[in-house]
DNA sequence: GGAAGTGTAACCCATGACGTTACAAAATGC
DNA sequence: GCATTTTGTAACGTCATGGGTTACACTTCC
């Protein structure tokens, strides 16, 4: 049921990537070719890892840009459980 | 290594979802709980499988958030690949 | 011919990713 | 102790995208 508030992907990318390597923001946000604000922000929780972020993460640190999206999904997918609530659908059939 | 013009989610939605209950986008739009032109632009791969209408999906003709999810996933994701094209990454160190 | 289904264009709005610039606070080095 | 680096963040702009409403033209079906 994958219940348990996963945690937001900034925070796995900063004790997978940044911690490990002893990189500071400013130096993981250079390689990765983005602003370090944007990193920031990534980091902290204020935005997510798009599509062309997983694929720079991929590059620079390793494993496969859908691994990195997945996460991002899962985290999108429990937030947006939790904010759409009940919401009335008509049952059509099961695959 | 994944290649091959993967199809738009919306044509999978199509041929799995309407066509097998011969459901027309009216229908399917109602039942959905959204309007006719959402999900046209869905089908029509002008819009694609946000977390809101995976959910959606997944409560009105099964499978779980997660899949619907995964294919828009790898679609953004080969689109991403081919239009950022080359980009320019310090390799940091392999997982 | 009338009704239903469909695609789509023209709008509006909200959100989100990314950028630049700038400032304040904290950590680090000498 | 003081200077430098690092960091978070605010304010601003840009661009893309999901979703909605309304409206129009086209097709299909009874």
């Amino acid at each position: 049921m994958r219940m348990h508030n996963p945690p937001h992907p900034g925070e796995v990318i900063r004790e997978l990537c940044l911690t490990p390597l002893k990189l500071s923001v400013t130096k993981a946000a250079e390689g990765l070719g983005v602003t370090r604000k944007t990193l920031s922000s990534l980091l902290n929780g204020r935005s997510g890892i798009s599509p062309e972020m997983a694929i720079r993460l991929s590059k620079a640190f390793g494993g496969s840009p859908e691994s990195w999206l997945s996460q991002q999904m899962i985290y999108d997918l429990w937030e947006t459980e939790h904010k759409l609530g009940e919401i009335n659908v008509t049952v059509f059939n099961t695959i």
